[in-house]
DNA sequence: GACCACTGGTTTTTT
DNA sequence: ACCAGTGGTC
């Protein structure tokens, strides 16, 4: 069992080894944190500190929780699918699934992705004849999220900040009517999955004991991204004594967007009186010329915990920096480049291009389309999230609770079937009447409108009798009898659409496999089986009892696909080049990356410019992207790039200024700073339109040039001529002035 | 109810 | 530039 500890350093043994108290890791990047965690409970489980139902651990994405429980498995000789290990939201679902009657959910309650809550909202708007003009659904959506996520529930939100407005108090209001909504259609949000859960533990005195005494070692990884309520929640399990081992880099706290709140660390530390803070400093992955361009440019945000990055391997080759004319040179630039790391012997695979936000993937993509070099991009659209799955997966819901009102108008007419919004309109006009859902409702519809509904709901009926079948065939079944086939077999391009929806028969298959087969025991316990047997039985038999018509796999399969919205994508394993926003490769690694787009107003975006700590955030961003990075890391950036339709005349990123000197190589004559070195005169592609010469200052667009008050800045626009010539110049930290040319003295730069 | 023109809104994102 | 969503017409 030593082997187990041999290969960690000093401070990951003492991590590893820490006796049973609370404990703080600040792990920097690439120092081996996910290695830490797993060894941490391998070691209490083998040391039989623990057992393995004694241990909690907590993650945010499924892919780490999936990839702790393969390391444990491969560790451990027990049954590591048993084991509380997941996401805040699988455990919280574990949780109310177990109890939903403490938590006054019906039993197969249907969990709201961010859309399905984007669309519930919208139709609660429209029932209550709300104008979403004043209360946009993405926004009020947000408000509510929000709240949930400080633990408000709405009548909180008023004792907390009582009412400035009639339009905070409608705002509230539509809040309180939301949770109403989703109550009476035995349907939850995301954040809901989360407050439910812990308010559940917070009032119910002997369910929060059992789990509190049950849980001796809590372990929670990228613990700077937890909100408050997560960090509650977590409060709340560890209330009984149990450890808190919390493992988390503040650096690398890049999602305070989203509520995250760093500051839960240093309260973590306050609060528990943590006697074990532990430094993980010393980085496997990066040569020492790519850390200290990290550790340079993360020194400037003044509120840290402070930590420092080294490694033993060398300083490696000089991080590259390239200045181009525009975008498309850009991604021209970064196409050559690639092709000789290739012809190097580079894999395609271990090659990274990042960068700040989606937008920019189009350039990089069109000219990698181009050279025929093969890519792939995450973030897009994923399985569960196609057109076609939810309106396949709106059917089974119904299956599963006909008062989703959610699913019922996602799919009552489609495919079409003749039920316009006229008749529609009766029936949300008759279910709100009756105060029931829609599906409810369907008998007081008179009309042809009134025929129509109830053919749908004889369907409905229909599929209800499937659904004792297994998995996959009732999958098969509702695609067949709902119409989406035949609808997609008609449609001129439905045969992508036709070939996930029998992807969805295999998702179904295979979940069936991997979740749902029962161990020795004949139970049930993947992480969306209802593990049961975990509970003491007093507490909630009846829990056990499921609806005789409808099998609990369903319910599971429809949490699964709403919990893990799944990134089946095209082109996995194969050997391609790796496009992402800088956010999504947070966790990743790469032997090359480059990050381009490094401009100011991009990256940092100027919507950050303007936030509170906004810049720090960036600056995070920037610092989770260069510590990606094995052995190359390149910087670019351009003169001019293209943003929703027109060109944008950007300074170098300051945070390029951040880089020491010595650790860099210009590709390109090197720019001065805050300024561009290449005069705008475009060596390898057509020049822009120039609108107008200012005129005939011999100023132009997209020229840099020297202000005595507000320093570097580039011309982005120009308008009238002779003694009225006025130029707009981007100054960056100055920001956007107009300027008589007349007046002030600029000097070409 | 299907099709087409117009509008607005585009940081980052998991669950 | 580009998408989605909406409102008009047939």
């Amino acid at each position: 069992m030593n082997s187990l500890l041999d290969r960690l350093n000093p401070p990951q043994l003492a991590a590893v080894t820490l006796p049973p108290a609370h404990a703080l890791i600040l792990a920097g990047a690439g120092s081996g944190k996910t290695r830490v965690l797993t060894t941490r409970i391998a070691w209490l489980i083998s040391n039989r500190q623990v057992a393995p139902p004694g241990v909690l651990a907590v993650t945010f994405t499924n892919k780490a929780a999936k990839e702790m429980q393969t390391r444990l498995a491969a560790i451990l000789p027990i049954n590591v699918r048993g084991m509380w290990i997941g996401t805040f939201h699988g455990l919280c679902n574990r949780l109310l699934r177990a109890h939903y009657r403490d938590a006054g959910l019906p039993q197969l309650f249907q969990i709201l992705d961010s859309a399905d809550q984007q669309a519930s909202v919208k139709r609660l708007l429209k029932s209550l004849n709300v104008d979403d003009e004043k209360f946009p659904p993405r926004e009020l959506c947000h408000f509510i999220n929000a709240q949930k996520e400080q633990g408000l529930r709405a009548a909180a939100v008023e004792a907390a900040f009582g009412y400035t407005d009639d339009w905070a108090r409608k705002r509230v209001g539509l809040y309180e009517a939301y949770e109403a909504q989703c109550q009476r259609e035995g349907v939850v949000d995301f954040a809901e999955l989360l407050l439910r859960s812990y308010e559940l533990l917070e009032r119910n005195e002997p369910l929060r004991r059992h789990y509190q005494e049950r849980f001796r070692h809590i372990l929670v990884d990228e613990f700077q991204d937890t909100n408050k309520l997560q960090y509650r929640w977590l409060k709340l399990l560890a209330g009984g004594g149990a450890a808190l081992f919390c493992v988390g880099d503040d650096d690398q706290s890049i999602y305070a967007f989203r509520g995250a709140d760093v500051g839960n660390m240093a309260d973590f530390e306050r609060e528990f009186q943590v006697q074990n803070l532990i430094r993980l400093e010393q980085n496997y992955r990066s040569h020492g010329n790519i850390l200290d361009a990290a550790n340079a440019i993360i020194k400037n945000n003044p509120s840290r915990l402070g930590k420092n990055l080294w490694t033993e391997a060398g300083s490696g080759e000089p991080i590259r920096i390239y200045e181009s004319y525009s975008d498309g040179d850009e991604a021209r630039w970064i196409v050559e480049e690639i092709r000789a790391l290739v012809r190097e012997g580079h894999a395609r695979a271990e090659i990274a291009l990042l960068y700040r936000s989606n937008a920019q993937s189009r350039a990089l993509e069109h000219a990698l389309f181009n050279a025929g070099l093969p890519y792939r991009v995450y973030g897009g659209l994923r399985f569960f999230e196609r057109a076609e799955i939810k309106h396949a997966l709106a059917y089974l819901r119904l299956i599963a609770n006909t008062d989703d009102d959610t699913a019922f108008a996602r799919v009552v007419n489609f495919p079409a079937r003749g039920i316009g919004a006229r008749s529609l309109e009766n029936l949300q006009d008759a279910a709100k009447a009756a105060n029931s859902s829609l599906h409810a409702a369907i008998p007081q519809v008179a009309g042809a409108g009134g025929v129509k509904l109830a053919g749908f709901a004889q369907l409905i009926v229909k599929l209800r009798e499937a659904a004792h079948l297994p998995l996959p065939e009732l999958v098969d079944h509702v695609i067949e009898l709902s119409g989406l086939r035949t609808h997609y077999k008609n449609e001129k391009e439905g045969q992508e659409r036709l070939d996930n929806l029998d992807e969805l028969i295999n998702a179904a298959a295979s979940f069936v496999a991997e979740e749902g087969t029962p161990n020795q025991d004949g139970e049930i316990t993947g992480e969306f089986g209802n593990d049961l047997s975990s509970f003491s039985s007093d507490i909630t038999p009846a829990a056990l009892v499921f609806t005789e018509t409808v099998q609990p796999m369903l319910a599971s399969f429809l949490a699964h696909a709403s919990l893990e919205a799944g990134e089946h994508q095209a082109g996995e394993g194969d050997d391609a080049l790796q496009l992402m926003t800088v956010h999504s490769a947070k966790g990743l690694e790469f032997n090359v990356v480059f990050i381009s787009g490094l401009e100011d107003g991009l990256f940092p975006h100027e919507n950050s410019m303007s936030e509170d700590k906004g810049l720090e955030e960036e600056r995070r961003l920037m610092y989770v992207a260069v510590t990606r990075a094995r052995q190359r890391l390149y910087l670019s950036f351009a003169q001019t790039r293209m943003l929703h339709g027109q060109t944008r005349y950007n300074l170098p990123s300051r945070f390029l200024d951040e880089v020491p000197d010595e650790l860099v190589k210009w590709l390109t004559p090197r720019a001065g700073k805050g300024g561009f070195a290449v005069s705008s005169a475009p060596t390898f592609t057509s020049a822009p339109r120039r609108s107008e010469s200012s005129g005939g200052s011999g100023f132009r667009i997209g020229q840099s040039v020297m202000h005595a008050k507000f320093g570097l800045g580039v011309i982005v626009n120009a308008e009238g001529s002779g003694t009225d010539a006025r130029v707009q110049v981007n100054f960056g930290h100055a920001g956007m002035k107009w300027l008589a040319l007349s007046v002030a003295k600029l000097e070409a730069a």
